[in-house]
RNA sequence: GGCCCGUUCGUCUAUCGGUUAGGACGCCAGGUUUUCAACCUGGAAAGACGAGUUCGAUUCUCGUACGGGCUGCCA
């Protein structure tokens, strides 16, 4: 096993992020590939938006996406002891102080600061206070931010970036209220859980710089950064339920493998030469954080689509029925019959060649999840007016005793299609309302094969008694 | 306002000073065809802008424009 340590850090507060599922792939990658540790904590330290049913849709999303994590899900608040912990000790060593301004107070300082369009970060009065001038107050714990210097962050995405010290502001660690604040509470955790590896959006590139105070200030090992782009949607403005699907639980209705979901995402951003279609473990080799682009990138659902149209074309029919077993789940849809498995698992052959989602899989495979009566689709029975129905009449005979193989199935068509002068193409639109009630079905002699001759008959027969007018 | 980051075909991207700037999705045209498709062949399509460094810049530096982020007793 290596030393190294990732993690995903969500905070619970609605349904789990499309981009905070890419960060979580972009660790699981990076850490499987390597022998490592990948983690989960969930960031619920601001109790008033976070909710048990919104850690249960992280959870859901992430077994979904089949990112599996090391150990039990960390629960940052319940950390909340050690992070006070920390804070006083910071307090005791002189690296951080207790301010006692009013909220209103703050804001009148910082309103005054921007007026003078001071350079300079946020910084208490009660910085250099002495303990006796203290009043009887509630107070909040800040950290002492450097005056002078700079503070670099090497990050393997972004490069070194410098940052004046006189930029980071002196930021609170512990509330009025004694509790910790986030920033406190991520350095605390990332190095107690051992990361050895941030890999993070690009939002918090600039909380890197505070987060290294509290490292520097502990003596702490500053861990790995790679601060990642955001993913933005088709207009190219940050995603949001306005431009795109943000939930992942969405990408699972919509239908889309897991596992094509996990070769699309990890293409957004990252890559490996010019290769697009690829399996968890090529990713997972292959991955790495020097490839990761620098720019956002925008969701782009026609590509997507084609990934996974590779994916479900690629994977064999038990997996595939396991997983449309699992779709069918998903969207509170029954079962499927034990009749309807034998035939899927057939008709998958020349059904999942062609199809972008799993919806798409179960619409062509209409033929054999309908029953008889064959109900039809609304399209198709404005057409059935214009169709020669009478090759109905002379096929349906003739299908008794025909050798129930594809080839003879063909032969004895074209051979009725002769007989009444039509082409083939002319009549095939009836044979699919017939047997699949649906124009958008596969050949029509593959249905004829998976239905076999008795079913095949006897939806020919009520199709011409229904419609023959 | 201050600070930080980014910018190659419509989109995702390759390129690590010298290429006819490559691939994929999508799009267009043609072919095949048993529908929707799928499939095959071909095509159009890009270095934001302006300086500089260099024999030579998409690549290095600076500036501008545009986009994004941070600047909370949110995470």
């Amino acid at each position: 096993m290596s030393n190294v340590v990732t993690r995903i850090a969500p905070s619970p507060t609605g349904d789990m992020h499309i981009g905070t599922a890419r960060t979580a792939l972009f660790n699981w990658l990076y850490a499987r590939g390597r022998n490592g540790k990948f983690l989960l904590r969930i960031e619920d330290t601001d109790k008033n938006r976070s909710t048990d049913a919104a850690q249960d849709a992280i959870l859901d999303g992430m077994k979904w996406l089949g990112l599996d994590f090391d150990g039990e899900p960390i629960s940052q608040s319940k950390r909340a002891p050690r992070h006070v912990e920390i804070a006083n000790k910071l307090l005791e060593t002189g690296k951080a102080y207790k301010c006692f301004l009013t909220e209103t107070e703050i804001n009148d300082l910082r309103n005054l600061a921007i007026n003078n369009k001071s350079p300079s970060a946020f910084r208490s009065p009660w910085r250099n206070a002495l303990p006796s001038t203290f009043p009887k107050k509630p107070f909040v714990i800040r950290i002492k931010a450097p005056e002078n210097g700079f503070t670099v962050i090497k990050d393997e995405v972004q490069g070194d970036i410098v940052i004046k010290n006189s930029q980071l502001d002196d930021m609170i660690l512990l509330r009025s209220d004694g509790s910790p604040v986030y920033m406190l509470a991520v350095a605390v955790d990332d190095h107690d859980m051992g990361v050895t590896h941030i890999i993070r959006g690009d939002d918090h590139l600039n909380n890197a710089a505070r987060q290294n105070l509290i490292y520097s200030a502990l003596n702490w090992a500053i861990p790995v950064y790679a601060h990642i782009p955001l993913i933005h949607g088709e207009d190219g403005k940050k995603l949001s339920k306005r431009n795109a699907a943000t939930s992942v639980i969405e990408y699972k209705k919509m239908g889309y493998p897991a596992a094509a979901m996990r070769n699309y995402l990890a293409r957004l951003g990252w890559s490996h030469g010019d290769d697009e279609f690829f399996t968890d473990e090529q990713a997972k080799t292959w991955f790495n954080l020097q490839s990761i682009g620098k720019s956002p990138s925008r969701f782009d659902f026609k590509k997507l689509s084609n990934i996974s149209k590779l994916h479900i074309a690629n994977t064999d029919n038990a997996a595939l029925l396991h997983e449309l077993t699992g779709y069918l789940k998903a969207m509170g849809q029954p079962a499927f019959s034990q009749a309807q498995l034998n035939s899927l698992l057939k008709s998958l052959d020349f059904t999942k060649n062609a199809v972008k989602s799993f919806s798409e899989l179960i619409e062509k495979n209409r033929f054999i999840l309908q029953e008889r009566p064959i109900s039809l689709e609304p399209d198709i029975e404005e057409r059935i007016k214009d169709l020669p129905l009478n090759v109905l009449k002379i096929l349906t005979p003739q299908l008794q005793n025909v050798r129930w193989e594809r080839n003879y199935l063909e032969e004895l068509l074209n051979l009725v299609c002769e007989q009444i002068e039509l082409k083939f193409r002319d009549v095939a639109p009836i044979l699919r309302a017939a047997l699949a009630g649906s124009s958008k079905t596969p050949s029509v002699f593959d249905m004829m094969i998976v239905l076999g001759r008795v079913e095949t008959i006897g939806r020919l027969i009520e199709f011409e008694d229904t419609y023959k007018n």
